[in-house]
DNA sequence: CTCCTTTGTTTCACACTTGAAACATAAATT
DNA sequence: AATTTATGTTTCAAGTGTGAAACAAAGGAG
């Protein structure tokens, strides 16, 4: 199956594969049907089959995926046996938790650079990683070869730094700023809006149709939500 | 027009369409039309009105909208009116970045208590919230008046503290484990898993079609993606 | 060699969201 | 009173993703 356009749900259920199989692994199994990792995540085993369709036959068929095989494919696929190095700009509080986050790791992301506007913490270190001056930017990120972007910055400052980030050639950017962003050209904008997931929240609790406040007990109203 | 299933995009354009009057207002604007709103932001006018018509009559035919009165009722329907109380288990960098984050004041959430099972952590204080065990959290939560969790633990024991949180009776929940998470009865649950996107990130930099590692110069390449 | 399992692939129906168009209605202005 | 403006509302087409079903093909087991 040759397809030149994958959708994204795609790719992010490709990530949720391939933690489904490391979990198998550790559990000690050498191969997995798709009907057998369906059930035991609560996936669509025609879906398992026809995202990875995709990409290749990576099965055997009345046999099902040997599991190892299938991880090296994916890890390929995703491009997570390659190193990625990584900026992030605005070392606040967030900023700065980012830079410790395990999870880039375990995508194969270094962190190689920090970037703020405040001489006060120019110079300092955050977890190994020196904070640079945002202006030398360009120059910092061709030298670390810097190919991913994290925006860490209050929204007012969201669209400089995009700008920078783009002039500089980097392609993908994560972005934490609450304000939307779009790429120009060919680059990649990821946002993570913690402020809209929270209002939604919000607006679930305060929804009419919500007894608001009242505790209800466990197991009480089950089937409001869905229909 | 009366409708009792609000799409969650709906509401998530809420949140936008305040952000947009904030920013409005302290441009010193009185009225705003939503062919005005639209161009400003990149948005659709129709969807605008679509939009805000499903809570009700809130502009003024020939005129527009009141941006102060139009920012009280979005700001009512989220429910942003109301103080909401976190918690947030998991005291590591991320839970203790969390505590310390200011979107959540915005969004008039106060965190008032955070939760761990190491021995190490209960007792200490992050920006003026306690850590306390992880095993007194119904009690503590109870006393709080907790009404959010965030949850902020390692993907392994997620469940296990989804568990023990909808047992509390509490009804909104913010995920930053890496692992897909279903709220049992009428439990509203909103996942932000960083893994995902980053290696979101990761396919789009390895997927074939990108030249990948050459730096392209500035506004080369434009019109690669998107058709 | 035959049977059985499971993949790879196609097809279809269904649901959801968006964007555009059209129009009646209400408020303000002239 | 007539006109203008912009909302509130409906309708429709297009695009996208999902889930189910069906089936040929390939590999393993007996």
């Amino acid at each position: 199956m040759k397809v030149d356009k994958i959708s994204e749900l795609t790719t992010n259920r490709l990530s949720i594969y391939l933690r489904c199989l490391n979990e198998l692994t550790a559990q000690g199994a050498r191969t997995v049907s798709s009907e057998g990792l369906a059930k035991k995540f609560h996936l669509n085993s025609a879906q398992i089959r026809k995202d990875l369709a995709y990409f290749g036959e990576f099965g055997v068929r009345g046999v099902g995926y040997y599991i190892e095989d299938l991880r090296k494919q994916i890890t390929k696929i995703l491009g997570l046996d390659k190193q990625h190095c990584v900026a992030i700009i605005g070392a606040g509080r967030l900023g700065t938790a980012l830079a410790d986050y395990y999870g880039f790791a375990q995508s194969n992301f270094t962190v190689a650079a920090l970037f703020d506007a405040d001489p006060g913490k120019i110079g300092q270190k955050v977890g190994g990683v020196e904070i640079f001056d945002i202006k030398s930017f360009a120059e910092v990120a061709g030298k670390y070869k810097i190919d991913v972007a994290v925006i860490a910055v209050p929204a007012e400052f969201a669209p400089d730094v995009l700008e920078q980030i783009t002039n500089s050639g980097i392609k993908a950017v994560m972005n934490f700023a609450p304000i939307p962003l779009r790429g120009i050209g060919d680059v990649k904008i990821k946002s993570v809006d913690l402020t809209i997931s929270l209002e939604s929240l919000s607006y679930f609790l305060a929804k009419p149709g919500n007894q608001n406040g009242k505790k209800v007990k466990p197991n009480a109203a089950k089937n409001r939500i869905k229909k």
